[in-house]
DNA sequence: CACCCCTTGGCCCTATAGTC
DNA sequence: GACTATAGGGCCAAGGGGTG
């Protein structure tokens, strides 16, 4: 399940430029930059014939509506765009289709995994996977955003402008944003941001612009654009996933009788729409079953069953949430220190109660919990019975998880072949955070759903959270710089130069790698002799909504100037 | 059912090359 | 020889899809 809670605004700035927005709610037109998807992720088209869109072979043919650029004689010179082209399926003459796309107002929704987005009559159907979210940024922003720049072996990203960064931030390649779709509003832009580029997108065409009751359970749309392979959601179609899960809980398949109930929960998107390694383990855990109990033994408890199923319902309530009261952050922040996926402990710590955290290897428990640790349940509550069930210690029965301190003490975590069986934290969001389910309605203000900045669930969206609400001052942006100690060791000698060049010719990386050190060498001399100005970059504001963001461009081109001295 | 693929970047370990 | 900087190799994390 998509994060439903993860970026609030709080930034006194945008607080006040999002009051300025209208009644209109949110309007944007979308942008894809399919040379950030990878080949084997790359945007694909969905036929919507069936529900009153256009199909394939109408979609390859037919180019995107335009909007004429008031009181400009270069209508005419406007590059005609197909779908098949935006999305990079047909050769473009320029990379950024220089096409502008009709403001329209845009609804979302999520389902499982999923996110639908509707911006007049595109729909686009996201998949998040790993760690893929939503930047919110200021639309005077996104015209920074021109240069795209190798990103490891064989990825495409856009080049973070250096102003963006703070001089600490180690130099090199590394300092992108992996921005692979935009819908650019007025005053403000959402971009669908995966580091690692493993977001998917499938992008289709209706004959009409889509309204926020087609995004809803039971509308043509609906049983069209999501992935067959899931069933209904625990939330949004409550009813139809109850009975998907009573129907499962009646079978017995015969390859049941040994595969762990956690093998057989991730791999039934059927039943358990959205529910990962990480979910199905907490899931679990929270019902005091062990994740590697069969599943037939499961299915034959009622009791077992009645848990799993009022667990479901609850935990999907509670990732189903959208802020009431959103505050923005500036974030720049797309890589957090440390490993991608390592836990923070003092934002666990912080958090704790608030949010859900996941551990792989190592847990910090309480000596209570210690004693349960070993058999794989972490609710102190409960007592272990040797058949494998659990009841409730009626002298427990009043604590509440959260309440417990977690210690340091390691906890056996259960591997079984290359399985993976997560370590959870148990924490909660306050009440307080839930309301709505779509991200973007037409009567919302930028206060409302459709600033979130949603985010697969896991330790790198949670440190990207707690950052973005802690921190007082901007975040870092970038990659936090490496910490240099001085000019140790020998100077490079021609030797070594020679070396390194041969080095650089072995392999392709190797030689990007190179080239690239070699020209950001070259434009840090060259910043150095004064031969590049920083406030050049503001003609680029212009290329998106300039007008609109003049405010903002003008601010931006002082601050600029001011950091240059 | 095990294993690999996609993808990136951090971390750990080891080897190397330089200075004092 | 002690110390330090640097660089490469191997491994790790993620979730869905594919293969044999």
């Amino acid at each position: 399940m998509p994060e439903r809670w993860c970026v609030d605004y709080n930034e006194e700035q945008i607080r006040q430029a999002a009051l300025r927005s209208g009644p209109n709610g949110f309007v944007g037109f979308l942008e894809f930059n399919p040379s950030v998807f990878g080949i084997r992720n790359a945007p694909q088209i969905m036929d919507l014939s069936s529900c009153g869109g256009y199909s394939i072979d109408e979609s390859e043919l037919r180019a995107l509506p335009q909007q004429k650029k008031k009181n400009s004689k270069e209508d005419c010179e406007l590059d005609i765009v197909t779908m098949r082209q935006m999305l990079g399926l047909d050769a473009q003459t320029t990379h950024r289709p220089h096409v502008r796309m009709p403001m329209a107002p845009v609804h979302a929704v999520a389902r499982g995994k999923e996110l639908a987005v509707a911006i007049g009559e595109l729909v686009m159907v996201i998949h998040f996977f790993t760690e893929g979210h939503l930047l919110v940024d200021y639309t005077s922003n996104h015209g920074f955003f021109q240069t795209i720049v190798p990103c490891g072996e064989k990825g495409k990203s856009f080049q973070l402008p250096s102003d963006l960064e703070d001089p600490t931030i180690a130099a090199g390649p590394k300092r992108h944003a992996r921005k692979m779709w935009t819908i650019v509003g007025r005053r403000y832009t959402i971009s669908g941001v995966d580091h690692q580029a493993f977001m998917t997108a499938r992008l289709g065409r209706m004959r009409r612009t889509v309204e926020t009751q087609d995004l809803r359970p039971g509308s043509a749309l609906w049983d069209t654009i999501w992935d067959a392979g899931h069933g209904p959601d625990w939330f949004l179609e409550k009813e139809k996933a109850v009975e998907q899960y009573d129907s499962w809980a009646l079978t017995f398949p015969q390859e049941e009788s040994r595969k762990p109930i956690l093998d057989v929960i991730t791999g039934d998107q059927q039943t358990f729409n959205g529910m990962g390694a990480w979910m199905a383990t907490d899931l679990l855990a929270r019902c005091c079953i062990h994740p590697l109990q069969p599943a037939s033994a499961v299915k034959r408890s009622k009791m077992f069953i009645s848990r799993i199923r009022a667990e479901m319902l609850r935990m999907a309530g509670l990732f189903r949430p959208a802020f009431k009261k959103p505050e923005v952050k500036w974030v720049y922040v797309f890589m957090p220190k440390g490993s991608p996926y390592s836990f923070c402990e003092h934002a666990h710590r912080s958090w704790s109660g608030a949010v859900w955290v996941y551990r792989r290897t190592k847990a910090n428990l309480s000596p209570e919990q210690m004693e349960l640790a070993p058999l794989g349940y972490l609710d102190p509550r409960y007592n272990l019975h040797a058949d494998g069930e659990a009841t409730i210690d009626p002298s427990k029965e009043h604590l509440e998880p959260r309440h417990f301190l977690y210690r340091d003490f390691p906890i056996h975590v259960y591997r079984k072949g290359s399985g993976k069986y997560y370590t959870y934290i148990q924490a909660a969001p306050p009440r307080e955070w839930y309301d709505g389910v779509s991200i973007v309605e037409p009567d919302d203000d930028v206060f409302g759903n459709g600033y979130l900045n949603k985010s697969t669930l896991g330790p790198y969206s949670f440190e990207l959270f707690v950052k973005s609400r802690l921190s007082k001052t901007k975040p870092q942006r970038g990659r936090p710089a490496k910490l240099k100690t001085g000019s140790r060791g020998g100077p490079k000698s021609e030797h070594n130069k020679n070396k390194l060049e041969a080095y650089a010719r072995s392999s392709k990386r190797r030689r990007i790698s190179y080239e690239l050190g070699l020209e950001l060498q070259r434009t840090e001399e060259a910043h150095d002799d004064g031969l590049i100005e920083v406030g050049e970059r503001d003609d680029a504001s212009s290329f998106h909504d300039g007008s609109l963001a003049q405010d903002d461009g003008r601010r931006r081109s002082q601050r600029l100037r001011k950091h240059d001295k």
